[in-house]
DNA sequence: ATCATAACGCTTTTT
DNA sequence: GCGTTATGAT
């Protein structure tokens, strides 16, 4: 045999072996998971298989190396080997010996030798989840991580190079940035009107998006005539400042101090760029400038860089993210290849024909058109509601039905543009007995009790913490009023120290001589909490090791007592307080469940953790309940059935994207993203009215939904849902003949339902009425359900899915 | 220092 | 319409 002969039987098994492995997946999945050498741009459209062709990648990077991806054997391969992997080629689809799977590999990966990135914890967790389970224990060791907690890694390590933060940097988030923004426009003694916190954290947070210093954001403003604008200069002048003074960095100097580390220091870069052989990154479309530089700067020695995106599903673009990066990347990686996953196994065909017609509206698209072997499934719904009640009223009514037929509530999720849709459709849920959950709304870490506690521990952690310290020093009261905060922390400003280093040395100045005993009480507490923090518990502690750190949870439990923070929440109010104080104990058991996940978890860890990771609250699965959230949260999840409520001009999309091409085009692909989580059956509404803000208006219905060609959809116009006597409701008209036949039907008398009732409901089954309690115009039902529990509903709604039962 | 009332303002959101 | 915040009065 010819070495050429030899060569190529010997790559034709090899890759046939290899496929074979990955031949669960697509033909363009394959290609995808076994292109791994090189720039790859994988446009993978909604519920294409993404995250399953992200894994099987980087499993066959670490089985395989390059071997799937070249021409190349390994110049000591024998005859023999190629017999042994000629006999296995043909049942490839079976479990491959270990020994097997060696002949083919060629240069195998370490598993540190890979970085995938992605956006939210959620997304890092599954992707860590999936791949240990299919990788084993090696998983553990692949950098799979958000943006922001790749950095902090990095920076935890590097950050002293720069001479400017320690290695212990506090991190702070959007709220505590705020703040401090805040402060400063108070401190320069600018209109605060003219420079709301938010605006101003947003051109913050554009210049260093384009690596712009404070010096040149003023430089470059410094020639045009916008006042405000040169303000704004000297507010982010000061805010490094006052950051750097601080050992602090906001989110998006996680990013950017890393990027700046990375292109200055050789070494570092080479250090990493040399580790990560392999970075993948996820939802490329999200990424910023910044983040293209890191990943950049992160990939550029061995240029292996798989990017994974849908230009469809660019959503955030308000927040920095630029479209630009995954409709430019074939240009700034010339040799890079392009593969498409336009197969979807997610919707049926009518869910995704109406998704496709949408979204092709718009320019800025790559093109690209799912498809699916699904079947052509259920019609959308179109309902137009009278008003927002009576939307979040067929809401509920829809979900009863289905969850009568079998489904489960958590099969359920409404969708809408913003938050405050949320209220009407609570209300209808909680009347008709629906369990539900918001997602999103305000969050467990930005309650003030939450934040208190963080707080002291920020401090206990880092002493130069200005704005924590801040928080916490008269909190609680302990008599240092706003004057003496002020007048510190002037001190602190003029000599350039931090505020702690003045309230300690408070007895030197004799501007606080009066209330130097209660600084000085203050920096007693602290140095109280520090020294119970960094010091082993009794009889632990081993002579000739370092002293070991208190227990986290044990801090905690010391802090709470010697703060007397919950003493005087209890005197206060108990009342009101009740819920703080569970808030409080609910923060302890997040400091338990990171003991557990982290035996060598520090006070630090804990705080990274906690400033990276803010919505740990948000998924209890073990409970099954209906989902509420906006279409952005949606974005990555998929449910049986979804409700897009709210399809308005002026809603969605909403009003100030309405005239302005590029921020419809954001909304039309807002829309696409909550058509596409849907699998089964979608239901889209609108009002014809709608009070929000106070103001009630009549909207058009959105031109989204006039995008959907007609025979996806089926439209329904409002019956009459309440209905005269006992039985159930007949199915809801769909004719206007019949809506008027039904319009004479009366509402359901108080009176109907008595104490002691059999009811039967439609959803909850049987069960015993035991108290009726008229409110209004309406009563409360409380029924104790005979295997759903008691349940209280509102007859007025109710009653339209129950009947009385004789016994 | 704490409470009351007036005033504002309000996409979307992750880190 | 509602929830948060700023300011002033006690």
């Amino acid at each position: 045999m010819t070495r050429n002969e030899f060569k190529k039987r010997f790559l034709k098994a090899r890759r046939r072996i290899i496929a074979g492995e990955f031949s669960h997946l697509n033909d363009m999945q394959q290609e995808a998971v076994m292109a791994t050498e090189g720039p790859l741009l994988l446009l993978a459209g909604a519920g294409s298989g993404k995250t399953t062709v992200i894994i099987n990648r980087i499993a066959n990077i670490l089985k395989y190396g390059r071997a799937s991806d070249c021409d190349e054997i390994p110049p000591y391969a024998t005859e023999a080997e190629l017999e042994v992997l000629e006999a296995y080629a043909d049942r490839a689809t079976e479990e491959i010996p270990e020994d097997v799977k060696s002949i083919c590999a060629l240069e195998r990966a370490e598993p540190w030798r890979v970085i995938a990135i992605t956006f939210t914890n959620k997304a890092a967790d599954e992707l860590k989840s999936r791949l240990e389970a299919i990788l084993g224990e090696q998983a553990l060791d692949i950098w799979a991580s958000t943006f922001h907690s790749a950095c902090v890694r990095i920076l935890r390590r590097d950050i002293e190079r720069l001479g400017i933060y320690s290695r212990n940097f506090t991190i702070y988030d959007t709220v505590d940035s705020q703040s401090l923004i805040k402060r400063i426009v108070k401190d320069l003694e600018l209109d605060e009107k003219m420079f709301p916190p938010r605006t101003v954290l947003t051109y913050l947070s554009n210049a260093k998006d384009q690596m712009q210093t404070a010096e040149d954001f003023i430089d470059q403003v410094s020639k045009t005539r916008d006042i405000r604008k040169k303000q704004i200069g000297e507010i982010y002048r000061e805010y490094t400042k006052r950051m750097r003074e601080a050992n602090a960095l906001d989110f998006d100097d996680l990013i950017l101090i890393t990027v700046k580390m990375l292109s200055e220091y050789e070494d570092v870069r080479e250090y990493y760029s040399n580790k990560f052989k392999y970075v993948l990154v996820d939802e490329y479309q999200d990424t910023n400038k910044l983040q293209y530089n890191l990943v950049r700067l992160l990939a550029g020695k061995w240029n292996n860089i798989c990017v994974v995106g849908d230009d469809d599903q660019g959503i955030y673009r308000f927040r920095g993210a630029s479209i630009e990066n995954i409709l430019s990347f074939e240009d700034q990686y010339k040799n890079c290849r392009v593969i498409r996953l336009e197969q979807n196994y997610r919707s049926t065909g009518n869910i995704l024909d109406a998704a496709n017609a949408v979204i092709s509206m718009n320019v800025a698209r790559k093109g690209k058109e799912l498809w699916t072997k699904n079947e052509r499934g259920e019609l959308i719904t179109l309902y137009r509601a009278e008003n927002e009640s009576d939307e979040a009223q067929y809401v509920a009514t829809q979900i009863l039905e289905g969850f009568s037929q079998g489904l489960n509530w958590g099969d359920f999720a409404v969708l809408y543009r913003m938050n405050a849709q949320s209220n009407q459709l609570e209300y209808a849920f909680k009347r008709n007995g629906i369990p539900y959950r918001v997602i999103g709304g305000t969050k467990f870490f930005d309650r003030a009790e939450i934040k208190d506690m963080l707080a002291y521990l920020c401090v206990i952690n880092n002493t130069n913490d200005d704005l924590r310290l801040l928080r916490i020093i008269n909190n609680p009261p302990r008599g240092i009023g706003a004057k003496t905060v002020d007048t510190v922390s002037q001190i602190a400003s003029e000599g350039g120290v931090p505020i702690y280093e003045v309230v300690k040395r408070a007895r030197e100045y004799t501007e606080l001589s009066g209330a130097a005993n209660r600084l000085l009480g203050f920096v007693n507490l602290i140095e109280d909490l520090r020294s119970f923090a960094y010091t082993a518990p009794e009889g632990e502690a081993a002579q000739d090791t370092q002293p070991k750190p208190r227990p986290l949870d044990e801090l905690y439990e010391y802090l709470l007592r010697r703060t007397g923070y919950i003493d005087m929440l209890e005197k206060k109010n108990p009342q009101e307080n009740a819920s703080r104080i569970e808030n409080i104990w609910e923060l302890k058991s997040n400091i338990i469940t990171y003991m557990q996940e982290n035996e060598d978890g520090s006070l630090a860890g804990f705080l990274d953790e906690i400033a990276l990771y803010t919505d740990i609250e948000q998924l209890d699965e073990s409970v099954d309940s209906a989902i509420m959230m906006t279409m952005h949260s949606a974005k990555g999840l998929e449910f049986p059935v979804v409700f897009i409520v709210g399809a308005e001009e002026g809603i969605f999309p909403g009003v100030r994207s309405i005239g302005e091409p590029e921020e419809l085009e954001e909304e039309r692909r807002l829309c696409y993203v909550a058509i596409t989580r849907a699998k089964k059956k979608l239901y889209i509404t609108a009002a014809r009215q709608r009070m929000l803000f106070g103001r009630t208006s009549a909207n058009r219905i959105s031109r989204f939904v006039e995008e959907i060609p007609d025979a996806y959809m089926d439209k329904v116009q409002p019956g009459i849902t309440i209905i005269r006597n006992t039985g159930f409701s007949a199915p809801r008209p769909k004719t206007e003949k019949s809506r008027i036949e039904w319009q004479e039907k009366k509402t359901v008398p108080v009176t109907e339902f008595r104490k002691g009732d059999r009811v039967h409901h439609k959803a909850f089954g049987e069960g015993l009425l035991i108290s009726v309690t008229a409110m209004g115009g309406d009563a409360l039902l409380e029924i104790a359900f005979d295997s759903v529990g008691t349940k209280r509903l509102l007859c007025n709604s109710a009653a339209r899915h129950m009947k009385k039962i004789d016994v």
